[in-house]
DNA sequence: ATAGGATTGTTCGAATTCGAACCAGCCGCG
DNA sequence: CGCGGCTGGTTCGAATTCGAACAATCCTAT
């Protein structure tokens, strides 16, 4: 904490207090968000998004699946919340005639309407928190240190299975 | 989805599309690891947390509440977790004489031992998804932004009522 | 056609989280 | 002293999440 040691955290940082920070900054920011959200919108963040994903969509609908993947939650999480939202109008259930089990979620105009109300508040709390304090460079930077990321997952689910290739275990035991 | 898309999007990434995949990384990242710790050492993410922030203390020792910040939970959610822990027996409960409301939570010699067993698995995972992607300026950079929006945070938590000097809806109300 | 295998959504019970109410023990001020 | 106000932890009930089991449907190859 002292100024010496932000100092040199800054030139070179411990790479694993980069992962403590990430997950708690990570959590501080959606625990923010959400509660703000609950408080003024009386949603939660996950109906927000549940709700924004379909609004970016084509037709304001999507597969039950699709949305379980985007949200990144299990399929019965969704059930759920689609069972909530579904209840307040926000969102309704049709089926879609080539494939007699799918079944599409649409934004229903009330819908759209609270997320309307909801959108631009919580989207200038984003920029206050997050988003005002990148720059273009830092922003694209960012954006593709995101895509790396995404693409070691995407590489992780196809294979499942620890990688062959990669042993883990002969580097630092330490648990900072 | 196409490469040009894409390369634009390298080039002058839409800072709302950053937000969006920042939550689907960062979900995907919690998820996998959560998943792989529990399947392979019994113990949740959170499990895991709250055994590192004890190992990381002086005295493999920490407050109830302070445990409550670090992980950024409710702090009924604490003592849930600190009771299984407890039953499990990698961490004690002992008065602190001072305070005699406060107690100290303590890692035991058995949690100890279970953390060094599962944390060469798991920090090797974060290693191979997250940090390896980074080269050291992308590392201080993103550690610099990391102590920005925690600033941001801290500010936001000191002065909850919205500011006073920030009217932040003149800007764009689209919902992407 | 048709059996086997994958995919889609739901249901169910267990685990976890949250917030509000609550009980102490601490503190400051008369 | 001794009365309010604070802080640290717990308890309780409600909301949410998860995974496994299930049912229905599609698909593919024989």
């Amino acid at each position: 904490m002292s100024a010496g040691d932000f100092e040199s955290r800054w030139l070179a940082p411990d790479v694993n207090a980069v992962w403590t920070r990430f997950l708690h900054v990570t959590h501080r920011l959606e625990h923010h968000i959400d509660r703000r959200l609950q408080e003024q919108h009386g949603i939660t963040h996950t109906q927000y998004e549940i709700m924004v994903r379909l609004a970016d969509s084509d037709g304001r609908a999507m597969r039950m699946s699709d949305l379980a993947d985007r949200i990144v939650t299990a399929k019965s999480a969704v059930t759920y919340q689609i069972n909530k939202l579904s209840e307040m109008g926000l969102v309704e259930r049709r089926k879609c005639g080539r494939d007699n089990r799918g079944i599409w979620v649409h934004l229903t105009d009330g819908g759209a309407e609270r997320l309307e109300h909801a959108a631009p508040c919580i989207l200038s709390l984003v920029r206050e928190l997050f988003l005002d304090s990148l720059n273009c460079d830092q922003a694209a930077e960012l954006d593709k240190l995101l895509g790396t990321w995404s693409d070691n997952l995407d590489e992780r689910d196809r294979n499942p299975i620890g990688h062959p290739d990669h042993r883990g275990l002969e580097s630092a035991p330490e648990l900072s």
